[in-house]
DNA sequence: AAATCTTTCCGTACATGTACGATGCAATGT
DNA sequence: ACATTGCATCGTACATGTACGGAAAGATTT
């Protein structure tokens, strides 16, 4: 079966989109962050500025891009540090989602503190969520832990709160770099430390349910 | 003595910021964050635009002086909440910042969620740490609890422990209102709970120097 | 083949932060 | 008294994100 005519159009404008994709990873790598532009980013591959806006809603949608790329090296830089011992390999999570949000703080900043009306894509914010690989390895390396008796507890609850302080702790690093917080590895190692021996010694009953009034 | 015309100046150059910063704290609460502009900001007091430029250095230095204020009203509101257990009273502390965070999304954006890349006024970090009301509060109170031996270590790192848990979990629950969290009270009190007795189990060391090559 | 509809592309326009420099006034020096 | 200097104020200008609506091209229907 021939591609249709919608699924060929479809495909070219994949296409287009990921060119342009590429063409705002390279800006930034050339020019820093800042350096993207709508405007450079659309004379970069020969259109006209508005005509970005045919394949991404507005900049934002554009970063979320870039972070979807950033976020499956993430995942596979974690998979690159696997351990027997599963604490060992949650502390590997950690450690390198932190390098990943004081490497890349703009888009830290993008995905992760800006408020989310409008999850991309039309994606439900579970749907995204199961779709980050990154938090794929979270989870399950927390079930390792569970499975094997290291922690206890509901799974999802447990990597909630890891969530929590990791985020807590990044966004602080980020949002106030010349705050007293001494060496940033120190202090993402000694969070990561504290939220892991509290979960050994704590049990982590599961989320409750919103109240339906919501 | 009486005035010198320098000092006279630079009071009638403190009165009008001042000013400034009432207005832009109601263009805040009025029309959230993002109302907040300097030609608004500007009509708001009858100045022209550009004459904003003359009491902040830019938009940031706007922000860290509602930072400031927040901070002061954080910490009036913590003080109507003493108790005689210091636990207690440091739960109350995490309690009213939460509470703060979560009644006032718009304002805890502008001043924990935005980026703050240079510190207000020349001040030193250390400076500006010492002289936040709420951190100094937060700071006494972890005092408390380790003169009467319930927690152990480091009050400045303990405290600092606390702020990240508990801005993690405030941002958290502002960016994605629609993230299964559960009920916002009981997840805060949750990771609440969960710092305060990892924190009673373990000992905080102070924080590390930040390196001589920097 | 013609008409209609849909999608893609872009020209124009507006609000924003802020760099640069002019203007006028007050303080100071001679 | 006059010149100079410094400073508060602001007019203009530029790059930016993006809303709006038009134009053009292609697909679909009649």
């Amino acid at each position: 079966m021939p591609l249709s005519v919608q699924t060929r159009r479809e495909k070219q404008k994949a296409e287009l989109r990921s060119e342009l994709v590429e063409a705002a990873h390279k800006l930034v790598q050339e020019e820093g962050y800042e350096g993207l532009t709508i405007r450079k980013l659309a004379k970069r591959v020969g259109y006209a500025p508005m005509s970005v806006y045919s394949y991404f809603a507005d900049k934002q949608d554009i970063l979320f891009a870039l972070a979807e790329d950033a976020f499956e090296t993430l995942a596979q830089r974690i998979e690159e540090h696997p351990s027997d011992d599963p604490i060992e390999a949650l502390q590997a999570v950690m450690t390198e989602y932190a390098a990943f949000g004081l490497g890349n703080p703009n888009e830290y900043r993008t995905v992760f503190m800006t408020e989310k009306t409008r999850p991309p894509g039309g994606k439900t914010f579970a749907e995204m969520h199961e779709a980050n690989p990154a938090m794929k390895v979270l989870i399950s390396r927390v079930e390792a832990c569970v499975a094997a008796g290291k922690l206890k507890g509901d799974p999802r609850a447990i990597a909630t709160t890891l969530w929590a302080v990791g985020h807590g702790t990044i966004s602080l690093l980020i949002t106030f770099p010349f705050y007293p917080f001494g060496d940033p590895q120190a202090f993402v190692k000694r969070m990561c430390d504290f939220a892991l021996a509290g979960l050994m010694t704590q049990d982590m009953p599961p989320l409750t349910e919103t109240p339906p009034n919501c």
